[in-house]
DNA sequence: TATATACTTGAGTGATCACTCAAGAAAGAC
DNA sequence: GTCTTTCTTGAGTGATCACTCAAGTATATA
């Protein structure tokens, strides 16, 4: 008997995730949200709640997807080739609206007001390093990487380095792609 | 004839930088400052003119302060132990409201929407790399580095691993003093 | 067709935003 | 002391914030 929405929610949460990633949290009103998602404030909450609400989902689709794509990629070309695919291809992402990391742009902006999203930002991007710690794992296990480095120090200095690579591939005056081969090419020294 | 003011205008500087770089530009109200700084809205704005003004002559208080404190490191140890404490020294710092660099902070928040301060954060950030650079340049000339590295290129590695470093030392689950080791070994291996 | 159920609409809520300004207080010049 | 100039004070400005809710509309069931 009830009527069907008219939108997509999954469509609707992939777009705000774009604009929440884009300019932030405090950068985005409701206003913003209503134009980007053509929802009046009224079916906005009934369908999400709040702005943190979505934020949260927006934040954990993300995450999920980025990691998706990661493990697609080392399925195909294995964890080697994948950790060092990874720097180049999240800078050359054409369909992103920023080249920066949302959970690290997240954690930046909401940690100091110990905002429960910057919380949940940061369990996110811990699952993330052990991800890449994974996948250093095994790279060692297929003899590609030598057996004294620790895993998990490979990755945070791995994910330390790709989120400086993302910041700075916002900027204008850097050649991201530079140092994207350069990290590239310290996992080859390994 | 006049009265004199009762507050110190360049300490209202240093610790209205604290703020804005701890809490952000959107995250620092007017209250905030007022509360902070002691200042009532009155006296602020006739002292500063505007909320983004005063960001403006914060984010230049920091930048300057920062490369004054790289150059006189530099004069102190050579342009290469510079270099490869600097990891060290920035995560470390005592008084420091953050970790994570405040040029950056502020480029990433307000870049999406081309603020006028996140124009001048980006070319703080150019300024810094160029500092960068030339210790890279002297470090050569004094036959620490081997010459065929480009000092750019160095710089703008450098300086992404500083911004990786930085925002990875607000984190908890990472332990920052192995990134910044790690950065320094690499600068021994150039 | 009638009814029940949910979705859509948009004016309106109080709170907070950055900012203003008029009045009072303080200090140097005379 | 008196005047002039500047600083301090804090209530108040309109705009925008996230959010609410009652009324209207559309649709699946009976």
């Amino acid at each position: 008997m009830p009527r069907k929405p008219e939108y997509d929610r999954d469509d609707l949460i992939a777009r705000a995730r774009d604009v929440f990633w884009r300019q932030g949290w405090a950068g985005t009103s409701l206003k913003d949200l209503e134009r980007e998602l053509k929802l009046k404030p009224g079916s906005f909450y009934a369908a999400f709640g709040s702005k943190d609400a979505l934020y949260g989902l927006a934040l954990d689709r993300y995450a999920q997807e980025g990691a998706a794509r990661l493990r697609a990629l080392a399925d195909r070309v294995g964890p080697l080739e994948a950790l060092k695919a990874q720097p180049r291809l999240v800078i050359e992402a054409s369909g992103a609206p920023a080249k920066a990391c949302m959970l690290a742009k997240t954690y930046a902006e909401l940690q100091a007001k110990d905002h429960e999203l910057a919380g949940r930002a940061g369990v996110l991007m811990s699952e993330m390093k052990a991800c890449f710690a994974e996948l250093f794992r095994q790279a060692q296990e297929a003899g590609d990487i030598a057996l004294n480095h620790d895993p998990n120090r490979l990755a945070t200095r791995y994910q330390s380095d790709l989120l400086g690579l993302r910041l700075s591939a916002e900027r204008s005056d850097v050649d991201a792609h530079e140092i994207a081969a350069d990290i590239a090419a310290d996992i080859d020294r390994l």
